[in-house]
DNA sequence: TTTATGGATACTGTATACAATACGGCGCAT
DNA sequence: ATGCGCCGTATTGTATACAGTATCCATAAA
């Protein structure tokens, strides 16, 4: 669309977002080996530029790496979900508190404004696409505290666990209720309540973990248990 | 001492470590260029393994790749710092409140007894020395939060920022300060006043924080201010 | 004197070759 | 039949070779 000028990423560059993309969308599953020389063939490269992918991808959380022995996608422990969600409270529901003051107001209108297009997705069902407004919903606020470094550390963990969140969202109603709940932010906002706006956020936070863990003893999509590993 | 068994880091693995620490004690400075060839002759090993470190460097923040040109230090801005301050205090100051109903009367003594080891370093002057325990310090509440991801995420974090934090506690009367401070968030713990125990490690982070920032004007060590880049 | 241009040089990006190690299967002994 | 050990194969770790591009400097033109 826009960056078409910029051809020139490097077959590392370009290998990492296809790995990357793959295990958020759950084509290479948790626990599932990633061998190397696999991937060459099949996007007829050579190593090199996807051992250096794999660097990165460990880095970020993404890969398991075991010297010798090769790269397995990360998985998630019940303890992980739990974790992530309490982080992720915190650290939204500050930038909520933070950016209740930050704000203007054409960016409240705007937050309400997807808002509304949340709720007309909430009625199709369409998760996907709820998925992705959500987020954006998300990062306006996020972005408005005004403290960059904050925003990408949240951006990286929701990438990380991105196919729990969508899960999350998944379970019958939370679309709705992500709704409603959005709307009460909003009024926050609106008043700016930074102390209201962060208890919110983070009550909102503290729910989508929730639902994925009162249901564990189903073997989720993203538990490794009983993998030899 | 007791993992001497395990000789069989790759190279990879060591050149990572060194280059890290390299970075982190300053001997590499911000906005300096590191060369694969250089390295690669310095440690009489080839560029591959060091090229990979390089991504994971990159990952972690420690180093900024420019396609086709090369690998820089990080530098630091006024508004890095800031934020990172701001991040570290709403992140310890979370552990803070969680450890307090969780560390146990034996923790809280070990923590007293760090402090009263870092009063009489403070007293020597012995800036490197102090920094070390008092990294167990923290460390010792923050884990005490029973957090994994939290406490890892916080280690990364005061890693990356390492040069800076041990230029706070350099400024004059800054670890007589810190010990004192540390003083009144034991006694918190021992309280169980979870409320201020995460308020006075909030304004304790904070207080790291102004004092670098106060200082700016002085072309500090961490910032890049008129550098080609 | 300053600027533009061209080429030499050096470094990054990628591929390939080689070395070292882990895994799996087969045979043998108990 | 089962357990142990050896060997072949496959995969990871490292080195090296090669291609493409950016940087630097010298030379030439304005």
């Amino acid at each position: 669309m826009k960056k078409n000028v910029e051809k020139h990423l490097t077959l590392r560059e370009r290998i990492l977002e296809t790995i990357r993309d793959a295990i958020m969308s759950g084509a290479l599953k948790p626990g599932e080996k990633v061998a190397e020389p696999e991937l060459a063939a099949r996007f007829g490269i050579s190593r090199t530029p996807i051992r250096e992918a794999f660097r990165q991808l460990e880095s970020e959380g993404y890969l398991s790496v075991i010297p010798r022995k090769g790269a397995l996608v990360a998985c998630f422990s019940a303890k992980d979900v739990e974790e992530f969600y309490a982080i992720k409270s915190i650290l939204e529901g500050y930038a909520a508190r933070k950016a209740c003051s930050l704000l203007s107001s054409r960016e409240i209108n705007k937050l309400e404004a997807i808002n509304e297009k949340l709720r007309e997705i909430a009625e199709d069902g369409d998760v996907r696409h709820f998925f992705k407004v959500h987020n954006s919903f998300h990062d306006l606020f996020i972005r408005g505290a005004g403290n960059e470094k904050l925003h990408d550390m949240i951006a990286g963990l929701l990438k990380k666990f991105q196919r729990l969140r969508m899960a999350s969202l998944s379970k019958p109603g939370r679309m709705q209720i992500s709704v409603e709940e959005h709307e009460k932010i909003i009024e926050a906002f609106r008043n700016r309540d930074a102390v209201l706006a962060e208890m919110l956020v983070q009550k909102n936070a503290e729910y989508g973990g929730k639902v994925l863990i009162d249901e564990e003893s189903t073997p989720e999509a993203w538990s490794c248990k009983g993998m030899d590993l």
